[in-house]
DNA sequence: AGGTTAAAACTAGAGGTCTTAGGAATGGGG
DNA sequence: CCCCATTCCTAAGACCTCTAGTTTTAACCT
């Protein structure tokens, strides 16, 4: 029998196409050993086994993101890079449904193979990026930071479970929120007595 | 053999037990059978399915963490209000983290079932009402709240799947984050050209 | 009390999944 | 050309979901 070649890159972009088509939760050794035209065991040369798979495709979704957000925020700044680096993570999630719920998951990433991926570390340096021209500093730069990201996620992630129900397009309303973002970034509130506990 | 008593809600319980133990996904017909004493067929009786329990569960969770959120509110308003709800939210999500998961699957749910559940029509009303102070009318209500339901589930979310890794407290920012909002909420940004596209 | 009956729980089994173990083919390096 | 590490296979065990058909239970009625 002929060699089908694989590889464990290839495994995991045939188990992320499969999670867009069909969600995170059907994709099996089973099924993408099928779609590749190979035994469910022979899977196992290459990926660790269903854990891992689901590991390594949250990190190519990881990386696949990082990278649109860096290609939309490049060259621009204050409230243009916020609303490309948001509009991009937005954008990914809508496209690729699968692997953008593979980053929701705990980690249970192997960590010799999440650190070679270059994604996260990338993504937290354009988020400070972002942030630099509202002259925050740390600690708010931090909390900024979370609160933006906790915002993109939070939104796309009620969005996809069907959570903004009512009449509004989601797409006005995300348009206002990062309006809201922007003011809030330029005129972010001084910590109060007490914040440091 | 003994009866052993079940109801369609005794499973959803012994099923959310079960998530906030091992992970929802954990959560199969034949463990919660087994927590009950009982054989995984006889469930069948009183839930369709796994997606069903699914479902099931989600409801479940959703109501408490509309009661809860409706306990800590009670009588508040303004930013002790904002706070309390908030608190509340994240208190859910940590002290039941599989049964909060639970409430992030998309709608799968049997529809005349969830007809009958309160929760998320009180969760509406509940959200409103909180935001009556600040003054904001429609269609700014409605963004305002999808913005705090997006800030309020990331923030969980990215906290449970280990998305904090910084030094900082995830409960410090948490706190400046609720700082951050109500000073958003204030100062809700006008409509500007074009935003009703 | 005893008999009837609907529901609850069981046994059996088909079909799917994950994973390990060990055997056979393949193709690149000596 | 042949070695042999790697790739892919078959086989098999354990577990899961769900259906069908059967037995047991408890409640109701006279």
């Amino acid at each position: 029998m002929a060699r089908a070649g694989l590889t464990a890159e290839r495994v995991t972009i045939a188990g992320a196409e499969l999670a867009d088509e069909v969600g995170l939760d059907q994709v099996t050794m089973s099924q993408v050993a099928r779609r590749l035209g190979v035994k469910d065991a022979s899977l196992y040369t290459h990926v660790r086994g269903l854990e891992d798979l689901r590991g390594r495709i949250a990190l190519l979704a990881a990386d696949e993101k990082t990278i649109r957000i860096a290609e939309a925020t490049s060259g621009r700044a204050g409230k243009d890079a916020l609303v490309a680096f948001a509009d991009a993570w937005r954008e990914y999630a809508h496209t690729h449904p699968g692997r953008y719920t593979a980053t929701q998951t705990p980690i249970r990433i192997d960590p010799e193979l999440a650190a070679k991926a270059p994604g996260p570390r990338r993504a937290v340096e354009l988020t400070y990026g972002m942030l630099r021209g509202y002259g925050l500093t740390e600690p708010d730069l931090t909390d900024a930071v979370r609160l933006l990201r906790s915002t993109f996620h939070g939104f796309v992630a009620l969005e996809a479970a069907g959570g903004f129900a009512h009449e509004r397009s989601p797409r006005q309303s995300w348009v206002r929120a990062l309006d809201a973002l922007h003011t809030l970034l330029e005129h972010w509130p001084p910590a109060r007595e007490g914040d440091s506990a």
